[in-house]
RNA sequence: GGAGAAAUACCCAAGUGGUGAAGGGGCUCCCCUGCUAAGGGAGUAGGUCGGGUGACCGGCGCGAGGGUUCAAAUCCCUCUUUCUCCGCCA
């Protein structure tokens, strides 16, 4: 959520942003600006009401002691009561409907966010390996996974529906070692791991910023106001929700797994082969809380603690910067990492590292002091994938495979997995 | 799922409709004390919204949201959470 105050101080930014965002709101601007000013109008006449109100009601218990007649004055209450009581419904109305337009803009870029309409124009900002020149035709994941009987969609797709894997074998064992693997690498790197639920309420994504306009993008329980999270950044940034931190703490890093459940509303027909799409994932997520001098730094280390994973399981990627029109609804500025697959030909986003500023946590909250005194402050929040497990299933699967159908297991995981080959 | 109890500040806690929400602990500062223990005094309701260039002024506030009333921590309703007991359960 934007600050009302910054929007009424800067309304051409804020359109400008939002055009840059292929999102054009000045009519939705212009509109929050013309409740704020009524709302504000309103709020002053109500509070001088009510001022005067405090004051005879201190002399009514003093006039009754005096035994003096206070029905006069009683009745004059009653009705500067109703008129307060009035103007009182017609304030909250107009603070909802600010509320309501207000969780509808979304975040304004950071200005060194390339300007752009849409993932073509991301840009490239450095690579790592080189993609593997394979001797042979490299199959895909899901021919592999096949083969060697560790991927299962067609019983999964009897016993749920599409888009849903069993995992078999030493391929559910891959799945279970990565998690491991990424925890393990994290918790030495100084974050606190967390394993959150994966449901939460209404106002946990609210938060965030699933909600209100993402809600057919979520499963939602139909016994409960709760819903399946999309990712684990939701229970682990609302995690200190409505809590003022102390700021000496800062920054305060989180890793966690967690299933991740997507409905995949928008996607039908893509990426329907394999694990690279599918409705329940597994995740493992890092999460930070920072002082807002620091988050830029802090995206830098974050999304450098998500590649190294990358690095030390020797799979080629890339990282790219979002332009404009590709970033998330609630990012000021995202790096995307991109895995190489070899059956796209092309890299393919294993994780995603955002810094929101002050977005999530004014909606949620989220505030720090730094001594006793001082006034609490909306901290910057952060979040990035390190990483998504299937999809580093799938990269292994690819890029690892040999000539004779078997797959070499990373060198990084072979303690996890107890064997050097999967076969 | 059923029955009961509770929620007030950093902590404990009083407060059954009326002018500033008691008291204690802790904490901060001061005094006394050679150190320590003990003692004395003062301070300690946050947060947020609106107004003002500003020292300031005003609104809201006792878990949350409604209601009754001239006036609500206090009475009524709904919800949340915690505790105790019962039931069910990995």
């Amino acid at each position: 959520m934007l600050d009302i105050k910054f929007i009424r101080e800067n309304p051409s930014l804020i359109k400008e942003a939002m055009k840059n965002r292929n999102n054009e709101m000045d009519e939705r601007i212009d509109e929050v600006l013309s409740i704020d000013k009524k709302r504000r109008e309103l709020t002053g006449k109500v509070e001088s009401m009510k001022a005067e109100q405090n004051v005879v009601s201190k002399k009514i218990p003093q006039m009754k002691k005096n035994g003096q007649d206070t029905s006069e004055i009683m009745s004059q209450m009653k009705k500067l009561s109703d008129e307060i009581t009035e103007l009182n419904l017609e304030l909250s109305n107009l603070e909802e409907a600010q509320r309501d337009i207000l969780l509808s803009i979304p975040n304004v870029p950071n200005k060194d966010v390339p300007i752009g309409k849409d993932d073509a124009d991301n840009v490239e900002v450095r690579r790592w390996g080189e993609p593997v020149n394979f001797d042979f035709e490299p199959k895909a994941h899901w021919t592999i996974g096949k083969e060697l009987d560790i991927l299962d969609p067609e019983r999964a797709a009897k016993v749920t529906g599409t888009r849903f894997h069993f995992y078999k074998n030493l391929g559910a064992r891959l799945e279970r070692a990565l998690v491991n693997f990424y925890l393990n690498t994290h918790t030495k790197n100084g974050y606190t791991e967390i394993m959150p639920p994966f449901m939460v309420n209404r106002a946990s994504m609210t938060g965030t910023g699933q909600l209100p306009k993402f809600e057919e993008d979520a499963f939602k329980v139909s016994s409960e106001d709760y819903f399946l999270i999309p990712t684990a950044e939701v229970p682990v940034t609302n995690y200190h929700r409505d809590e003022i931190l102390d700021g000496e703490k800062l920054p305060i890093k989180y890793c966690a797994y967690s299933a991740c459940f997507r409905a995949e509303v928008g996607s039908a027909g893509r990426d329907t082969r394999g694990v690279i799409r599918q409705h329940q994932f597994n995740k493992v997520e890092l999460v930070k809380f920072v002082d807002p001098a620091k988050s830029y730094e802090e995206l830098e280390s974050l999304t450098h603690d998500a590649e190294v994973l990358l690095q030390k399981l020797g799979l080629p990627y890339r990282v790219v910067c979002l332009s404009t029109g590709d970033l998330g609804f609630s990012s000021a500025k995202t790096y995307d990492i991109e895995v190489w697959m070899p059956s796209y030909n092309r890299y393919l986003e294993i994780s995603s590292c955002s810094n929101f500023e002050d977005y999530q946590a004014r909606r949620a909250s989220i505030r720090f002091k730094m001594d006793k005194k001082e006034k609490a402050r909306f901290v910057h929040t952060l979040n990035g994938s390190g990483l998504a497990v299937g999809r580093t299933v799938a990269a292994i699967l690819e890029n690892y495979q040999n000539k004779d159908g078997s797959v070499t297991v990373p060198e990084v995981l072979r303690e996890y997995m107890g064997t050097d080959k999967i076969s």
